[in-house]
Parts: C-alpha cells; sequence; structure tokens
DNA sequence: TATAACTTATGACATCTGTCGTAAACGGCG
DNA sequence: CGCCGTTTACGACAGATGTCATAAGTTATA
C-alpha cells in the first residue's frame, strides 16, 4: 500500500469514492457521475491535486484519455477517517455516536443482524479476555 | 437551539469539547487546558471566530475575564457531523464503519450491551414497521 | 486537410483555517 | 499616581481547498 502524502479532503473523498466505485476514470466521466453541477476544469484541478497528494495516479494507454485511478484503498482510508473524526468529534465516547446512526431509519433488517453479530463477537473477545 | 452560521471546523470542535467539557471558561483557562503547545493569541482569534460562528458567546460578569460559553449543544453538533461524516465517506455503508469502531476501540462490557440494547431496539421497529 | 470537439496545462482568485505579532486597554499594587 | 502583568483588539500571513478562465495541444471527422 502507497502511504498518501497527506490526508485525503472532503472534496478529495467525493472523487475517491468515485474512483473506487468505478474504477480509473477519465476528467470527462468523472466529470459526468458527479452529481453536482460544477465546473469541468475544477474537477481537472481536484483530480490533479488527488494525485499529488499520491492518493491517485494518471494512467495513459493509446490515445484514449488520460484516466485517474485510486492509489489508496477505501477500507483502510475509511478506518483512518473513522478514528480520526471519533478523536475530534467525541473523544472517548463512541456509543452515542453509534446509538445515533443506529436510530436513524436508514438500516435494513440485513445491516441490523450484521451488527448484532459483530457486538456478539466483541463480546466474546471481551470474555476470552478476562478468562487469561 | 441557537442555530449556528456555519459548521464547526476540526479546530472549533477541539474548542467545543473543551467548553462542553468544563463550562464557560476565560481566553487563558482554554490555553492552560488545550494541551497543545500553541500561542496565546491564537486561541484567542480561534475563539473569537467560534463567537462569530454562532457557536460560542462572550459573557462578561463584574470584573472577570470574559468567558466564552458554547451556544449549541454537543449531541446535536455530534449528529449532524456524524451524519455528514457518513455521507462523505462512506455513502450509504455506515456497517463497516461501525464494524471497524467496535472491532478497534475497547469498548467495555456495558457499552457492548448499551448498542446490543440500542440494535435490538432498532429491530422492534423495523419489525412494527412492517406490520402496518 | 481543415475545422470542430475534446483534452490538458497553467494561472488566478476567494474563502477558511491555523498561526502569530504588536499594541492598546485595563486592573491591581507599591 | 505610575508601573507591571493580564486581557483584549486588530491586523497580518501562509497553506489548503474549491472555484473557474484562458489558451494550448490533440483527436476525430467532414
Amino acid at each position: 500500500m502507497i502511504s498518501p502524502r497527506s490526508n485525503p479532503s472532503e472534496g478529495d473523498l467525493e472523487l475517491l469514492n468515485l474512483l473506487w466505485e468505478h474504477g480509473a476514470l477519465s476528467l470527462s466521466e468523472v466529470h459526468e457521475r458527479l452529481g453536482r453541477d460544477v465546473g469541468y476544469t475544477t474537477v481537472q484541478t481536484r483530480l490533479n491535486r488527488l494525485c499529488e497528494k499520491g492518493l491517485a495516479e494518471k494512467t495513459k494507454s493509446g490515445r484514449q484519455p488520460t484516466h485517474y485511478a485510486a492509489l489508496v484503498e477505501p477500507a483502510a482510508v475509511r478506518e483512518t477517517q473513522v478514528d480520526q473524526f471519533i478523536e475530534r468529534v467525541a473523544p472517548g465516547s463512541v456509543v452515542p455516536l453509534v446509538a445515533h446512526l443506529v436510530q436513524g431509519t436508514s438500516l435494513t433488517r440485513e445491516e441490523l443482524s450484521e451488527l448484532k453479530k459483530l457486538i456478539r463477537d466483541a463480546e466474546r473477545r471481551h470474555k476470552a479476555d478476562e478468562e487469561q
């Protein structure tokens, strides 16, 4: 895994999410898929800065327009983001945050069972630790 | 609840966390409690900007130095932050993020039970909705 | 090939944020 | 009263970020 030279900004993540979802994209493809109404060269600048930060790279093949490919893994970036977020928003108190998430109506039944399973696993690990 | 004129930045949250924890503080008190090594007038500027944003206010009583008091509730701010965070970091997929939290953070047994209860409640609400 | 369409390079600008210096205002004490 | 430490006001600056315009280069096609 290449280490990025700096943290992705909010806008960087907007772009990275697209590259993660669709794979390498050309400037015009990114511009299309950005739902928002933003200038073409704005997207260009932001993609280039993404490269300068080591978060993406330009790949050229034949006479296709340059494509931009993410250089960082979604899971890794997101985990770092989560950790930093907790640190700055609610130092040392995750429960209320998760509570808000779970109470927001968005979760499906499947997601709820997944979470339940995660918690059961965590409890098991807890118990195992105590028995040491 | 007063509505803030803009979103708290990362640095704003650092200050707000202090004001939420200790109540209204004077500039020098904030400066002390900020563990980091940062200039006195830096803290001054940042506290004043917090006020300009409608996130805090100056309160003067007698000949005490001015105190800064948060004007927004921690829970409300944090919930907004969580929602925005999810939207930009992992649009529409909370589970992996919560997974990382549950696995990475060392939650106590009590916290785990709380979470379990939250999920049970959410499942109940889910079921109730279906039976409509 | 010439022209239109698309792609790319550059430079510019405003705002936000974190950082600080300088200096004025204020309050207590000798 | 006059000095000194504290408090406050104000302005400045740099870097990050989002925004875009202009123009040069490239590709496809009529």
